[in-house]
DNA sequence: GTCTATATCCAGATAGAC
DNA sequence: GTCTATCTGGATATAGAC
């Protein structure tokens, strides 16, 4: 029996492995549909462990939120310094949120792709947390500074960052096959520029030839 | 007793009773949160009944689902019969949107407010449902007849879309204060032109007073 | 078709040895 | 701090009268 004790590689902290058990099946299966006995076993600790570190699923789920949000915000730290123009912010955000989906698929799925409401109630909205609160002043100051039009904020930001989600939503759905960086270009592109073709007399003018 | 019988307004059938419930409650407190037994309290009819119906709390939902889809989807055949250009037809369906975020608010939170698939897990999900793909389709026909410019056409039906559907969830939350009709000309605008000034040279020269 | 009462099961949580 | 064994509540689902 010692020898297995001896045998056993970097024991990594109970704490950890609890968590990343628990982030895959929450993904994987949505929070509701994952029972404690199932993460006790996966993260290959006891149900007492679990309860002594978290008090429960929802202390788990507490703990990865405010962790996930955690390091979402120092990327946006990192991001606000090291670019000075809010375009390039936003496109350095976009591009580094398309990079995560494709590395990171459990952080991303859990953050975009859960209603957090329904198992973290008194954790505050997801676009209330300081990373996203972060994202909105980029938008704001870029306005202020004439970079963005002069528009509702809320607007600008849904406009900016509504097309990256929804497409690393997509791409967790698995509906679009591609890596997201990818359309990175096109996407930002859009998103800053729209769909429109620039000049919109050329396009009324232009023959619709098509059926 | 009789008396009250007779009292009673449109005896509503049973089986919308139970469904008009079941969806306030869901998108109240989340699907895996709400019990039949409440359901049948706030429908006011029998556990019993709800089985016969429904066959449980899943099949109520795959109910609502498909019952609202199918609602969706004859907005979208709408749209598209009384436009014919790709932008009209997507400016209208945003329109819709924007309005049926107010007045619609349970149904419009059932489809952009929940995880689908924890919950009815053998459905399509909802971006290939028929509505959702009509729409797509939309998009792509625009690329074809040159109003859209030619890209590909998730980052395409992503940026024109993704910014309603962030300014849905948005007002659904709570953050987002004045209904969503207001926001609709600039949101419009900017969904389909981008969010920087038309003219990106004209934005270079500007003096940026502004600190 | 509608109801009440009941059965069954399982998730969340705890107790207490080690 | 970690474990196993156990309790309890509540949810889904059914049976059977009306």
């Amino acid at each position: 029996m010692p020898y297995l004790k001896r045998e056993a590689p970097i024991p990594e902290p109970t704490d950890c492995k609890i968590l990343t058990a628990a982030l895959e099946l929450f993904v994987n299966n949505g929070f509701h549909n994952v029972s404690v006995h199932e993460i006790q076993k996966q993260a290959n600790v006891s149900i007492g462990s679990i309860y002594k570190h978290f008090g429960g699923k929802e202390g788990i789920a507490k703990a990865l939120y405010k962790h996930i949000l955690n390091e979402m915000d120092e990327l946006v730290d990192d991001v606000i310094k090291e670019h000075q123009s809010p375009t390039k912010q936003c496109e350095e955000i976009i591009r580094l949120l398309c990079g995560y989906t494709e590395t990171h698929y459990d952080i991303m799925a859990f953050i975009f792709h859960a209603k957090h409401t329904e198992f973290v109630p008194d954790e505050p909205l997801i676009c209330n947390t300081i990373p996203f609160i972060k994202i909105r002043d980029i938008v704001k100051a870029g306005m202020k500074n004439g970079e963005f039009r002069k528009i509702d904020s809320w607007v600008a930001a849904s406009t900016i960052f509504g097309g990256v989600i929804r497409m690393i939503q997509l791409r967790l759905d698995n509906m679009i096959e591609e890596p997201l960086p990818t359309y990175f270009e096109t996407l930002i592109d859009a998103s800053l520029n729209g769909v429109l073709t620039n000049n919109k007399t050329e396009v009324d003018n232009k023959i619709t030839a098509v059926s």
